[in-house]
DNA sequence: GAGTGGTCTAGACCACGAG
DNA sequence: TCGTGGTCTAGACCACTCA
């Protein structure tokens, strides 16, 4: 027994995905589609709602619902993101000092110098997803510091969750469409932290791979 | 300006964390909590839907709502899972064809011999998480397939979704808490696929740590 | 000011669970 | 049968965008 917002998202997605619905179009208002459907405001709301989730539709108050243009997907492998001349990235440096979370992650303490790299990628107008870089400020130049050698480890640990509300703003999300969280820290021989990485990724646009070699590690364990 | 859900939802969420609400406790009835809060039913209701999202309550209709057990969170690493004592798993095991997405996941022609290993993770009475492992069925004993040796390499592809309707009764979560989803293929030094798992592990429970040596890889570019 | 989405109300009726 | 949550209605009022 199909619910009405079901139904309803069900048509909106398949004009969406048949091209009915055009990338960028703004949908009928509201009380409009609700009229179409013969269904109540809410339940209309409702049906959008589940479509925003899926990040299909955007909401934009005071103007409208618009079809998202369906971004790149794009790979995250081993510490890297597959370039693509499409996706255009801005850098803005800052420096600030050690506190909170960041001191147990680059294992400093606190109020240590840092440089933060704020990593925001765009896809035409449209951003993308974005990355926080954390370095300690005595490591050298700022500059390429990212593309430094000397890392001998380095470790990702992967989450999902859903985006905080600055994310969700900045990356114009819906707050239920959940991220990858990606924190990436790379040590060197002597075991100190390099560097800190903190990636953002929408759900609906990227996954990580991770490949494996050597036998030793390859048996699984599934329990 | 804060919602009233918001307001809601934040109070509920601080009487679970401080222990006034206990874990398998059942909340006041909804009609009862809304005149509590003096708002309307739909309004308390759109409450509880966030904690439902955070995987804090869980919904049983005709019973009421119930604060979770937290469950314990594992960390998949290079394809395991920490084991833990107080997990109990299920294997249920069963014999198929190749068909659909198994077909170019292990590369195999259609309608090849497949055993499917279910692994489902409980802890005490309650899901924890699940897996699927497919093996092609000529490899050899079944028993204990997934330790063999003469794995290559493997790849793990990770992404984050919402659980199918299947998933989400099986694991007992809301269709809006999001999952993490690891596929991992394991091929032998022929290149041939030896077994595919795929993982659906709840985000409120479980992350993925993957640690990488040697600098060649380690240099970062994250555009 | 006109039109849009955001929030909320006060109900109605249905479906499920347990006694 | 009774109490629970699930769905839906037909509005009201507020906040934002743009002319």
């Amino acid at each position: 027994m199909p619910s009405l917002r079901h139904t309803i998202a069900d048509d909106l997605r398949g004009q969406i995905f048949t091209g009915r619905l055009k990338a960028g179009e703004r949908l009928p208002s509201e009380p409009r589609l609700a009229a179409d459907y013969k269904v109540s405001t809410p339940t209309l709301r409702n049906a959008l709602s589940l479509l925003q989730a899926e990040g299909l539709i955007e909401k934009i108050h005071g103007k409208g619902n618009f079809v998202r243009h369906p971004l790149r997907r794009l790979t995250y492998t081993g510490g890297r993101l597959t370039p693509d001349a499409d996706l255009h990235v801005t850098i803005r440096t800052t420096h600030l000092r050690a506190r909170g979370d960041l001191i147990p992650l680059l294992k400093v303490p606190s109020r240590t110098p840092l440089t933060e790299f704020l990593y925001l990628t765009h896809q035409g107008q449209r951003p993308h997803s974005l990355a926080r870089i954390y370095v300690p400020r005595d490591l050298g130049s700022a500059q390429l510091l990212w593309r430094r050698s000397g890392v001998e480890e380095s470790r990702d640990k992967i989450s999902a969750r859903r985006p905080t509300p600055e994310e969700a703003s900045t990356l114009r999300i819906s707050s239920t469409l959940a991220v990858l969280s990606i924190t990436r820290v790379s040590t060197d021989t002597t075991g100190r932290v390099v560097e800190a990485a903190l990636l953002v990724l929408p759900s609906d646009r990227a996954e990580a791979l991770f490949v494996t070699h050597n036998t030793a590690n390859a048996r699984g364990q599934y329990g």
